[in-house]
DNA sequence: CTGTTAGCGCGTTCAC
DNA sequence: GTGAACGCGCTAACAG
């Protein structure tokens, strides 16, 4: 019973200036950095503050100031299981990381349902948040429509190809760019009989690889080369394989929209009786943690994830912090292509 | 400009009021589902938001309520490239999902360094959520006390083994029980010169995964055949591995405390030219996704991480509801062993 | 059943 | 430099 004053009850900003012997107006000068208080004041505050262990109350601060100190990071995906991603996790916790350390509070909103994406509408109408960062896997439309009304900053993980009505800044990969690079890595090496794998065709950083392997290929490029996935996933690589088995002795090589299929592409591949990369490479995007776990490992596209989350925020912060942004800017983060044993 | 009256300014509860000839009490029953409304006021209301678009303020509708209808999910960790880890993530998906489901926004804190640890404190203090979720992967006790003056609901990922002054209900997996079972798999398999590769020393599970072991192997056990990792990496099964050299030949099996470690210790035990499961049996622990795509796939403890963060928020969320549950609660989730390749 | 009113805790003019 | 008062948008208790 001897220990500091058993707060039992809230203390307020009130109950601090009782204790420093000012009006509670002086305090939230204090507080909010405000150069009208005499320094003796401030010392007297701060003891105060000190002793009664005050700490400002959240909403109603909110309230007054029309913020509230936090970002919501809004990630839109088929699947929940999509979550578990490497390149989600890394952008979702370094996109955390950068603003947290800059006093903001990230709330993760998963928009996978009707339900889900309509309570997310709610909200954002319901002005809980200062910002926004759309992460977003597929290219609906329906989610991106819902900032119009709430004037609030937004960054998007993906460029649009497509002129939306709307638009927001945007971070992505130099997608075309990397599958470039890693396509012509293979010509140089006179492998030119190149087969492709695509991404499903709802996600744009699936057709602009595949950009950016018709942009190497050049004149070489032939669409019956391509298959066109419908997931990101092993099992499509594997059904790819089995759909090129036909030409496979003809090939020199086999681009991947992405590691996943890149693995499912090899398993078929064995199966078959190939060697990687001795009778076929294959090459696959992103260098998740299992590119360097297979056997062989992969050659790959490398992305930089925590980067992505990153730079996102960043953004969106520079946006809280009042700078304008184009609505049209597209910031592109640079891919590197790493070579290890599969091609 | 003929559109519906291009609403710039917020609209609040009093213009909802005016356009439905009530009082703005009225409102604030109808929307809090106060029994005392008449059908017909209802009905004007209800066209009334409808028209206006009306979304309350979460801000002040916090402020009045002394409930902001989110719960902050902390996760302690050493390195925040832990969050890319499947048991983490899962846990932290089904978690937002179910108390997004219930109408509570889940805000993630990462509580990593001395800096973000302080500004989690201020955050509890700060009355900004209804009630937290414990995520810890270590057994720092820092964070734990944070809770102490914010009377609010509290549920730990982890049972803690000893007794600290402040207590929260818990969700845990039967650790110790997974472990016996499968070492109990092995020995009537007939392999009973068995070794054993802890986790770090600070991890709750760490020491209730060995204590399962030891368990099963009674007299058996000989503290001489455990290597103590320093962390959950693969490079630590790896040194394991070497550790144990000297003594592989006289071995049957080696448990491992979790997947990883378990695929260090194959790929150094092939480098030594054994053959898994022939030569020596290896079992893992989690049943994360990489268990299968090893080249032998993982025999190992499997553990449900959506569940843990799924029944983790059910009890928060009856707790939110006003259910009182003891301190001492305590539920073990279920373990199962997982037979594959590797023993 | 409904209108009125007093807070919720804090920011922000204003005079002083 | 400082205090008083009002307002943020909404809830809840109280009359009526």
């Amino acid at each position: 019973m001897s220990r500091t004053a058993i707060a039992t009850k809230k203390v307020t900003i009130r109950d601090v200036a009782r204790l420093a012997e000012v009006s509670y107006g002086t305090v939230s000068r204090y507080l909010n950095g405000n150069e009208h208080v005499s320094t003796d004041a401030a010392r007297r505050i701060a003891k105060a503050i000190e002793e009664s262990h005050y700490t400002p109350n959240k909403a109603a601060r909110s309230l007054a100031q029309q913020r509230t100190s936090t970002v919501a990071f809004i990630v839109q995906v088929e699947s929940i299981a999509t979550l578990l991603q490497a390149s989600t996790a890394a952008a979702m916790a370094e996109a955390n990381q950068t603003l947290g350390d800059a006093g903001y509070q990230m709330v993760t909103l998963i928009a996978n349902s009707e339900d889900s994406t309509q309570r997310i509408a709610q909200l954002v109408q319901s002005d809980f948040a200062d910002g926004y960062l759309l992460f977003s896997l597929s290219e609906d439309d329906s989610l991106i429509n819902i900032f119009r009304t709430a004037h609030r900053p937004v960054v998007l993980s993906e460029a649009s190809d497509r002129s939306t009505a709307v638009s927001y800044p945007a971070v992505d990969f130099a997608n075309a760019d990397g599958q470039c690079s890693i396509t012509r890595y293979l010509l140089d090496q006179g492998k030119i009989r190149l087969a492709y794998v695509c991404g499903p065709g709802y996600s744009p950083s699936s057709s602009k690889r595949l950009h950016g392997f018709k942009q190497a290929m050049g004149a070489y490029f032939d669409d019956s080369h391509v298959y066109y996935a419908d997931d990101w996933e092993i099992a499509s690589g594997e059904m790819a394989a089995v759909e090129f088995q036909p030409m496979l002795h003809d090939l020199d090589g086999i681009v991947c929209a992405n590691d996943n299929i890149a693995i499912g592409v090899i398993n078929q591949l064995r199966r078959f009786g190939y060697r990687v990369p001795e009778d076929i490479a294959v090459t696959g995007f992103d260098d998740s943690p299992i590119a360097t776990m297979m056997d062989p490992k992969l050659t790959t596209v490398r992305q930089d994830s925590w980067l992505h989350g990153r730079v996102m925020s960043q953004l969106l912060l520079r946006m809280l912090h009042g700078e304008v942004v184009d609505h049209q800017t597209v910031k592109l983060l640079p891919t590197e292509i790493v070579t290890r044993q599969s091609a």
